[in-house]
DNA sequence: TTGAAAGCGCTAACAT
DNA sequence: ATGTTAGCGCTTTCAA
């Protein structure tokens, strides 16, 4: 084993070594390194002898200040521990990483925070070519970060399902998820139908809630129940026993995520409730270890992945764009996928046929 | 809502503009920047009130090639889809953020990667303070990554639980937690104890299979059978369906992780396999999760936040080290947290104390 | 307290 | 095919 794990201590060759120790220009050694064809094969080759013998490798410091480039994209994110983020955040490397950038990462201390104007700046004092903001969408924090971008930020992408004329966003249409959850439940004959949200000063979770209870109005059945968790099983648990309180006859919960759901098959299992016979359930995410709750969950999936292929690709496209482009705004699909806990209705003949779902009517929420 | 989005078109203002906007010299203006003493009062002012009204950012990148430092910590994952990575990625973003280090993330197309010389360099290129090599260690990987070191590398830490005299290393003790795991079952007086275990190229995988069959060869049992999976809950089920084919009076399974052990539950649960009467099962993550599958998993805990911030820490505290520091390799211990897939051993009387853990003695494995 | 000069490592633009 | 000059934006001497 030849080499030592060592500091910067070696001074580290640079351009100008290796054109001394060849007798040539560092224009000439430039020329190698960027692979450009004037340059005669015997020089080229020396050159290249002399990089490799000690180990030269150029300053990607050096070369972003003369290009005023640095082949790296700026990702904000909070709560990388959340399944969604994590999934949008592997989206992104796979798609950047494919075009040869370099993700610079930084993460919100907490969701809350509100003062993001020093991550901005940590960006782009960093001159990243592009910024992907891709922190949960809380009640306060994106409408204040977008007030707060400096005057001369790279181009920035938001990853939140509000559009903007000024900014370009990429979302996941959450209410229509939440909506088409419903509706199955719905579709299924259920009557009685609560809902445990995520915290409501995420986006997410009131765009669910809403999409629960406009089908819900729609329908005209009752309004159904509601509590609200934290995303977690444990606080789903917790929040279908303090429904159950409430309401004992509940026949579907429509669950804001998938690991709440697993939380009230928990309950639901061992108080011998029968899902989907006595409760039908539909969760939210489309994680791939839902098929394997017990029963098997009826989920909405959300294409994250996509979300973080999609913003880098974004970003990738108007890299050189001039100043002011139109926002682009795009809502990407969600997609119902039925399994044991809320089967398909075919399985159990609905009583009644419901009309087809009516344009968007808002109401009061629960 | 003032600002719009834009490109890199208005040029961006330099420290020279400021000095220029002042009256005064660039010197003057970096000196307020690094908020040195040596500046008077109304000149501070002067400038700070340029700096504002222009929105000047001072560049990272010029910073950089001056310091040759960048604040900046290199990270090389492959799998971010995965818990564990996932996991300890969350640690090192955490403590980094906290010591106001940013992460230049790289992600590995595929864990088989034997050539991560680019990668390597690319972090290096970018002059970064330090490496975490934080992919799943495959058969193959790790060994070569650390025979391609370039020459001049900054201060790396290995996240892999195999020691090394020359380079720093940090892991969590799998064996130990497949033995810890595997003792349990054995104390419940399991004696046909099966082992899905994940990919045998990750050495995760091998060390919990290994931990697993040596307690059963110590505890004079017979052995059992293994199959393998992919990690997925998807692969537990399929692995759990041939063992059972094989084997179907198992009477106790250790599982390679808490995902595919939700497989195994999700199995047993449809064949009116009583957990944990008929089979105990024990599960490796200790994802939270995993208190509310049904029935609640028995799993080992690994230290993943921990591991990655105690990867920070270590770069933190050796970025001034000189050249061939002595390598420091550090293993953290797992846990086990027992539920009901295989209750704690008071609760059914264990038939025969068994002996306390020998050193460890490894044969050959199944 | 302030400024001038040199240089970090590289590339673009113009020589030759 | 190769070299020279200038400069990217900043900080570090060293002077004044």
């Amino acid at each position: 084993m030849a080499r030592q794990q060592r500091g910067n201590s070696p001074r580290r060759a640079t351009i100008r070594d290796i054109a001394r120790m060849c007798g040539v220009s560092v224009q000439t050694v430039s020329r190698v390194i960027n692979r450009r064809p004037d340059v005669s094969p015997e020089t080229r080759a020396a050159v290249e002898a002399a990089i490799a013998q000690v180990g030269f490798q150029p300053s990607a410091v050096a070369r972003s200040l003369v290009h005023q480039r640095s082949s790296t994209i700026g990702v904000i994110v909070a709560g990388l521990a959340y399944f969604g983020v994590s999934q949008t955040l592997n989206g992104i490397t796979e798609r950047s990483e494919a075009s040869g950038y370099a993700l610079l990462v930084k993460e919100l201390a907490n969701f809350e925070t509100t003062d993001i104007v020093p991550v901005i700046e940590f960006l782009t004092a960093h001159r990243v070519d592009g910024i992907i903001f891709a922190a949960p969408e809380l009640e306060t924090n994106v409408r204040s970060v977008q007030a707060q971008l400096p005057a001369a930020s790279p181009p920035i992408v938001f990853l939140k399902s509000e559009p903007s004329p000024n900014y370009t966003t990429i979302g996941i249409d959450n209410y229509a998820g939440g909506r088409q959850a419903t509706e199955h439940l719905l579709a299924l004959g259920r009557r009685r139908i609560g809902h445990v949200s995520g915290p409501l000063e995420w986006r997410e979770a009131r765009d669910r809630r809403d999409g629960w209870w406009d089908a819900i109005r729609t329908s005209g059945a009752a309004a159904g129940p509601r509590f609200e968790g934290n995303w977690s099983s444990a606080s789903g648990r917790a929040a279908f026993e303090q429904m159950l309180t409430v309401q004992p006859d509940l026949d579907a919960i429509f669950v804001g995520n998938d690991q709440m759901a697993l939380g009230v098959l928990h309950v639901a299992n061992a108080r011998g409730i029968r899902i989907p016979d006595d409760l039908a359930v539909v969760g939210f995410d489309g994680m791939a270890e839902a098929a394997d709750f017990t029963p098997s969950l009826t989920t909405v999936n959300q294409p994250l992945r996509a979300l973080g292929i999609l913003a880098v690709e974004d970003l990738l496209a108007h890299l050189d764009d001039p100043d002011p482009r139109p926002a682009r705004n795009r809502m990407l699909e969600t997609e119902l996928i039925v399994r044991e806990s809320a089967p398909a209705p075919s399985a159990r003949p609905s009583p009644a046929k419901l009309p087809p779902s009516p344009a968007v009517v808002r109401a009061p929420r629960p």
